[in-house]
DNA sequence: TAGAAATATTTAAATATTTCGATAAATAAG
DNA sequence: CTTATTTATCGAAATATTTAAATATTTCTA
């Protein structure tokens, strides 16, 4: 993974609200609504969409339109390349 | 690790001027001193000392004092920590 | 001890991010 | 077709981050 997109995926990452969503996808499994965060995180609605357009602009949550709907998955390859670069940093 | 640190620990981490440090305390082996930085970066020395001292605050750097100079290490293991944070956020 | 060199701190300006109210767009339901 | 519901966008205010000049601190060296 390039170094740029490494600090996109750390700045996505870098919010608590953010931290939040994802560990929402993943009690959701895969299966989270734009609608189901109002009730978790205190923040209003354009402000969760803000959050959402970060975390999908980055890749690490891939929306798929239900009709009225947005659902999110976690992209875990993602996950794994931002892993593997961030052991590519480390000293030996 | 705590989300609250996982988060800071990706604030750290998202700015390319900080990963380019890190990057060349790994090519220093572990042993970056504070003005080689200014051979490698553009930004002055007061800018350079802020973000060396965001990646010690989140103990991502482990600074040394020698003299004059300060040294530069990884840490290796609070990357394993945040890499195992990012695992954990991993969907099955 | 005086001067030089490396690093740290303070302050302020520029820029970026976060937040929300208002409003728009898309689609479902009646 | 009209209305309600879900999500997205725009615009503006509040807050945070980045940067550098000026200055301070620490420690080496002559």
């Amino acid at each position: 993974m390039e170094h740029k997109k490494a600090e996109k995926i750390s700045k996505a990452l870098a919010d608590p609200n953010r931290i939040m969503i994802i560990k929402e996808v993943k009690k959701q499994n895969d299966a989270l609504y734009c609608c189901d965060i109002d009730a978790i995180i205190d923040l209003s609605q354009p402000s969760i969409c803000h959050h959402l357009k970060q975390l999908t602009d980055t890749e690490i949550l891939i929306p798929e339109k239900e009709g009225r709907y947005v659902k999110y998955a976690l992209n875990n390859s993602l996950i794994e390349e931002y892993i593997d670069f961030l052991h590519s940093l480390k000293t030996t």
